[in-house]
DNA sequence: TCAAAAGTGTTCGTTATACACCCATGT
DNA sequence: ACATGGGTGTATAACGAACACTTTTGA
């Protein structure tokens, strides 16, 4: 079946950069691309646009379609269009960028079989199209959103985290979202002022040295 | 001549929300659509992406085509989709946000003979598609770009200064963009600590009072 | 007793906000 | 003289950034 316009259409896609945190280390969900153009190469997940859905939509099935991954809240960062992007036609995408908890999820094979794997951010393949742009931005609203206030992607940062956990736990997670060392004292003061913190008065135990405090998060 | 694809394709737009302070007040740019949908309705200038130019080229030719608006820094607000947002087919569209000092603007006649007018923000008409939302959204991002800090978004608020300007009627076009009073002391704390302002030993004079020193700027 | 991680306060600079009175000029 | 807009300073609160030592435990 066929489609005709009086006039050229772009087509439509959303790609959606999925962030995670595996051993410590910020990751990223790309899928390898078994189909032209750039075979072999990995990429964003993502995918076109139905007729019927709205971006987001689509944007959230495209992700389940080709990773497994649903049910997370996706924002949006932007749309990207420089012709000659795709070298098969004209086609403009919209970006989306979430952070999810990767131990729990079951990356199933993609729909067409390609493989999606999880890549430490320093360590990225070739990217294929313009997903080395998209990426870096993408990288860096998820620094952002987790520095400064209480939102919904900062809550989703508590995913990295057991129900009880210690102080230092949590500064490793938010060293790894930011990218940058924190200071060990002002970061406390930051969680306590900013976080419903339960302190659940028990100690871990059988670690080597000293005993931590375990906390939990009540959210707001 | 037609154009034919295995899937189906959204059209493309880009929408431009065009900001000018008139008369003290905060003015938006809106075209009057001659056609179906939305026959008479106003609407922020926009229209369909070519095949081969960037989103913000096609934007920026939109809005000249339209307005006669030409050579100002489009900024993008972000990519809307909803099914149904146009009743004729599917259109993705992504809004673009820019000042300009609507003074030395000649609106030319939209090259489609659609009427291009200056409206009141607080005295809008009824708006075409989504518009409505997407305006709001592009109020939101221009009171925030011109709020905080240097950039060229803030920048083109001294365009609708004089070169010779007091810093009573800085203050005025600075609240207009931002919709809220300001402090007559704070803001100059402000806007001399972030500009770079000459002092231009003048002061007015005509003025039924107290005559005002008159300033510059200089961007860094 | 030592190694390793846990825990803890203060200072400073910047920024935003609130607030009230005198000054210079034209009429 | 008075009406009108021009012009000025201080105090407080919130936030982010810098910075070093003591405590507790297991080995």
């Amino acid at each position: 079946m066929a489609y005709t316009y009086e006039y050229p259409h772009p087509a439509v896609t959303a790609d959606i950069c999925i962030f995670s945190i595996r051993e410590g280390r910020l990751h990223v969900l790309l899928i390898e691309r078994l189909a032209d153009p750039f075979q072999g190469s990995w990429a964003i997940p993502g995918g076109f646009i139905k007729m019927d859905e709205d971006i987001v939509v689509g944007a959230a099935r495209e992700l389940e379609e080709e990773t497994g991954v649903a049910g997370v809240p996706l924002e949006q960062l932007g749309a990207y269009g420089m012709p000659g992007r795709d070298p098969r036609e004209r086609v403009i995408t919209v970006a989306f960028v979430a952070l999810v908890p990767s131990d729990q999820m079951v990356l199933t094979a993609a729909t067409d079989a390609s493989d999606a794997r999880w890549f430490d951010m320093d360590e990225l393949p070739v990217l294929a199209f313009d997903h080395d742009v998209i990426l870096a931005d993408a990288r860096a609203k998820l620094a952002d959103k987790v520095t400064n206030r209480v939102t919904e992607t900062a809550k989703s940062a508590f995913q990295f985290l057991p129900k009880k956990f210690t102080l230092a736990q949590a500064q490793a997670v938010f060293e790894t979202l930011r990218g940058e060392e924190l200071d060990k004292r002002n970061f406390r003061k930051w969680i306590a002022a900013n976080w419903d913190l339960v302190d659940l008065k028990e100690k871990t135990s059988g670690g080597r040295h000293r005993p931590a405090a375990l906390y939990s998060v009540d959210f707001v």
